[in-house]
DNA sequence: ACGAATGTTGCGGG
DNA sequence: ACCCGCAACATTCG
């Protein structure tokens, strides 16, 4: 669910802890924590300063001085803080109680996301590409990426070494206002259309993060809100629904292993 | 009622 | 290089 708009409108929400300081971590669930057991975190992350709250691509990183605290939502995570905490949740993961009494709160319904523990973010960087407010994503760069490589652009595009923060919904509305098939390979695609693309994924996801993102079923931010873009959505969701380009009806189908809507009329 | 599908990622294997 | 299928897991849909 959380692709990069999701993930932005989080980040936001979550500027308000900045400057605090981490008093205590508590678990209930054994793997929330990626790369080591979470009965290390406590000692480890005591009194570390909040110095400040970034994303690269789907990844949330708190910045804790000397340490990184990233976290991945995965399908249905939710990270918020509140004042007060309720251990009844029945998703509650985990949780940082800060000075100032608040928490930093983390719930997973279906327990895919969590958290790994950085010095640096040398693993990440290697691991995820380029993220589509970085300024070196050009459409010079983007060209370049596509035509060094046979790929469905669909599968490209959800390949997060590759560039990171599109996700399943978002591919398929910036596929279709570039007029572009999912099934399309990337070194097919003419620069008209590659310059065209490039536009539209910052403004797909530009216009996404004023929305709040999407919420289909799970997105939450902020313990309760959800994310309004779902009404712009243009093919996701609106399978047998008329295009509102060409008037001809949305077709879904399986691409990459993901269920994949487009227009079969204006995207070739 | 039960199998399929759900937005993600990482892995092994062809 | 690249793609596929699957696993991680809980809930909802048809």
């Amino acid at each position: 669910m959380p692709e990069l708009p999701e993930v932005q409108t989080v980040v936001n929400s979550l500027q308000g802890i900045k400057n605090h300081t981490i008093r205590d971590f508590t678990y209930n669930w054994e793997k929330v924590i990626y790369n080591m057991p979470p009965s290390r975190v406590k000692h480890l992350l005591e009194n570390k300063k909040i110095i400040d709250i970034t994303r690269k691509g789907k990844y949330i990183i708190i910045n804790l001085d000397n340490y990184f605290l990233v976290c991945h939502l995965r399908m249905t995570g939710y990270l918020y803080t509140r004042k007060y905490l309720n251990k009844n949740k029945k998703h509650l993961r985990c949780y940082f109680t800060l000075n100032k009494h608040k928490y930093l709160i983390y719930e997973d319904i279906r327990k895919f996301g969590g958290f790994y523990i950085y010095n640096n973010l040398n693993i990440l960087n290697k691991r995820i590409g380029i993220d589509p407010f970085d300024v070196n994503f050009t459409s010079t760069w983007l060209s370049k990426g596509l035509k060094s490589r046979k790929r469905i652009i669909k599968n490209l595009f959800l390949d997060q070494s590759f560039i990171c923060g599109l996700g399943n919904i978002y591919i398929d509305e910036i596929l279709w206002y570039s007029n572009i098939k999912p099934t399309k390979i990337s070194n097919r695609i003419t620069s008209r259309k590659i310059k065209n693309l490039h536009t539209n994924i910052l403004k797909v996801l530009t216009t996404s993060i004023k929305f709040h993102g999407t919420t289909i079923m799970n997105f939450k931010f902020d313990n309760m809100k959800t994310g309004n873009y779902k009404n712009n959505l243009e093919v996701y969701g609106r399978d047998n629904m008329p295009c509102s380009k060409c008037n001809s009806l949305i077709i879904k189908k399986k691409v990459a292993g993901r269920s994949t809507h487009f227009c079969k009329k204006c995207q070739n």
